[in-house]
DNA sequence: ACTCTAGCGGAGGCACACCTCCGCTTCAAC
DNA sequence: GTTGAAGCGGAGGTGTGCCTCCGCTAGAGT
């Protein structure tokens, strides 16, 4: 089973050029932008990225004319790891197998939040990673509902935000992330 | 009972100046940087504060030094409220008490969760907001605990910060955050 | 009414990010 | 090796926000 119905990251790797060098300085800008966006947030400055690439801030904008191009590049690229992770968990018990994909879409909320965020829906390419992502985890839950493991009363949109918004926000420490986690997600057995 | 040891409010209100005139213009500073960072965000322009409060910039830069300032003063007024929430529902059941209060906290969340961002731990005025909030709360939720109606085995911090968390995401509409925190919140009364 | 001082407004200097443009460089096809 | 074009970089124009400074205004005390 391939969990997405098209990978999300070939849409975005078409525009990787086909020179060597210039190829190299795509990767490079991706790397940079994820570390920048990931540190400063989204409004991180294009030409940080630039220098943290080592490339002229021409070479950004060739690659990426507009920030919302970068912003889908990197995004396309941590969705299509997701989804990987969907197949990897599969074959576990349905509860199990969907609290740890759940786990690792924290892992993904956490530091890309702020590009979620900047990215408001109209974009084709956050739309297109949305729906690859819910294919991959949708399945994982509505095993487990079937199983009896989880409440029939909400979608699995639900739940991802659910779990979105828990850990898009400051804890004092990952113990207290984790702790409250679990007390949402036994709200989401609860009718058990 | 007075909910919180000193209205948060007050420290900052001693910061409204006297004569007529300026206590107008600072009022409306107030209120225009509410109405700005509600629709804007908290990097609204400074300028634009002043422009729809009807004022110069020199005048918001006087009563306001700095834009931190400008938070605090929001920050608390909003608090302040919330506290005076706290003390009305005291007399109803428990776990009524709790989620009424909570309901409102959501509200509170959802338009200030820019200025909170913002106003990193460092603040004096940001500990004695929270240190207001927990004394004006906290209560509501021990009374449900001891009533065995909320699970004894988190904090009250681990419970605002929940709720904070879900509802400061996007939701499709006011329905669908409703359901998820009615699932979240059957996570904290689980353990009966 | 008079004064004097707290308060006002906004022009303007500074900093910084965005994005364009074009002369130079480097790849790769032959 | 030659050559043409794809790609490079960064100087510089533009826009925008931050904050200061100072001549003017109007409230408050007498």
């Amino acid at each position: 089973m391939t969990a997405q119905p098209f990978p999300v990251s070939e849409i975005v790797a078409s525009r990787r050029p086909h020179r060597k060098d210039a190829a190299r300085n795509y990767d490079a800008l991706l790397a940079a932008a994820r570390e920048a966006f990931a540190e400063s947030g989204a409004e991180a400055s294009l030409e940080d990225v630039a220098r943290r690439a080592g490339v002229g801030i021409g070479t950004l904008y060739r690659n990426f004319p507009t920030r919302r191009h970068l912003f889908e590049s990197v995004y396309a690229g941590e969705v299509d790891d997701l989804c990987k992770v969907a197949e990897e968990v599969a074959d576990r018990e349905p509860w199990t197998a969907l609290t740890s994909w759940l786990r690792r879409f924290v892992d993904y909320t956490v530091t890309k939040r702020a590009i979620r965020e900047a990215l408001n829906d109209e974009s084709e390419i956050f739309l297109a990673c949305r729906e690859s992502m819910y294919a991959a985890g949708g399945p994982l839950f509505e095993r487990a509902q079937k199983a009896g493991e989880a409440r029939a009363d909400i979608t699995f949109d639900d739940l991802l935000r659910m779990v979105a918004g828990i850990t898009a926000t400051n804890f004092l420490d990952d113990a207290q992330r984790d702790r409250v986690l679990s007390v949402a997600l036994d709200g989401v057995r609860a009718s058990r």
